[in-house]
DNA sequence: ATATAAAACTGAGAAATATCAGTTTTATAT
DNA sequence: ATATAAAACTGATATTTCTCAGTTTTATAT
């Protein structure tokens, strides 16, 4: 993946997220103070634990949020693609980052330092306000993660996250139902929150149920129904 | 409890929670649209689902936000205790209450109405920063608590809750270790995540390692640092 | 193209947790 | 103060999920 060179006033990225607001002025600012570059498949963005100099834009790939939880087992709290805004959290609250971000695919981020993007939140209190919806939709969501998690079977997890990742792959082009998922298991098992093995006959489970069907590591939703009605009981 | 009369200005509890940047003309609109009540213990303050007409600025007393699950299984997402601020995240969004609230102890609230409240947030950005910065605090949190959910037993998640439930119920007032957890063994359950056999099993596992005691239903830490021990690794 | 390492997968058994069917205790209303 | 309902608790058993010890398949580097 090649840096991104599109300016932010034109970035169609920019336009549905959470900077869609700013005017010519400010973007102009963003644009002479961000940098791009570009994250290998495997590559940390940020760590855990770690204090935050900057956001950062997705422009391209995919990230996982990790959280170390007990015996160092990684736990994965989201997975951010194209257009999402990383990082901001934390700097916003004055913490150290409570996740770590690492490439799941080649990815291209363009960075905005700490100053520069607090100035910009600070002068325009549309952006504070998008930012506010947008964590305050992040925090239902991981409620109904948490409640899934405390209370159903991991057969219904699984069914729950192929969903998940079924949009969150089917953003950029098609929207048909037959996405690769391309995630290692043991990515997939630290989503759920089981282990790899269950995690996998899991999957065998659903492969002889038709409601999916794998090449390689790739996983193929052939039904998307049939999983959606396991998730919503 | 008696309905609250402290006039906003001098509310102490203001003066620690998100409305405390307000300026004393802003503290005046407040105090001139809000209208106090109170809510009896069982007493439903707002139900998942419905849409907002307000929020509500808890006076005295705890509320446990709840998500209904599968199979109709209550899940508690946080207990809300005086000061919180509660209801404003589903009116940012436009969207449903994602969660309910319910009183679990005579409570005492003032509430305050959509117009009021949001006016105020769009005069005061000062307001909106304070908003934010506390919903991404809570959104760490439940990550938190998802990693917890999604890798701990249920031995480690019993004590990981007794310890922030002593926090919650040590707040107004003594501070120190013996402080008394009222709460029914199935709402214990619906935080914990587990079935409330379970929960009352490992309770008593606790009480025969000298962890907590019981008087009836009512529970009192003896030795926090043990479950500290237990719910750190 | 092949060696080597890593990831995916399988089976058997162990451990944790849920469920069910009670009994005892506590709270509530009269 | 007592009856009644609700909540707390107990024991036995079923079910789910994890762990361990492998084998097979796939990806990676030479």
């Amino acid at each position: 993946m090649k840096p991104n060179d599109v300016k932010c006033e034109f970035c169609e990225i920019r336009k549905e997220g959470v900077f869609h607001s700013l005017c010519s002025e400010e973007i102009k600012i963003l644009e002479e103070n961000k940098s791009c570059s570009n994250y290998k498949k495997g590559q940390q963005l940020f760590h855990e634990g770690v204090y935050p100099v900057g956001v950062y834009c997705i422009n391209g790939g995919r990230f996982k949020l990790t959280k170390i939880g007990s015996e160092g087992k990684e736990q994965i709290v989201h997975i951010a693609s194209k257009g999402d805004l990383l990082g901001y959290k934390a700097m916003l609250t004055g913490d150290a980052y409570s996740v770590g971000a690492e490439a799941i695919e080649d990815s291209s981020v363009c960075f905005i330092s700490k100053e520069t993007f607090l100035n910009s939140v600070t002068r325009n209190p549309s952006l504070q306000g998008g930012l506010l919806e947008a964590v305050c939709n992040e925090l239902q969501i991981d409620r109904d993660k948490l409640t899934s998690m405390a209370q159903r079977s991991v057969r219904d997890r699984v069914a729950s996250t192929l969903l998940m990742l079924m949009k969150t792959y089917g953003i950029d082009g098609k929207e048909s139902e037959d996405i690769e998922i391309n995630l290692s298991r043991t990515d997939l098992a630290n989503m759920v929150g089981t282990a790899d093995e269950t995690l996998i006959r899991q999957l065998k489970e659903f492969k002889n149920e038709g409601f999916i069907k794998t090449i390689g590591r790739k996983i193929i939703v052939i039904n998307a129904s049939g999983l959606i009605r396991i998730a919503q009981d």
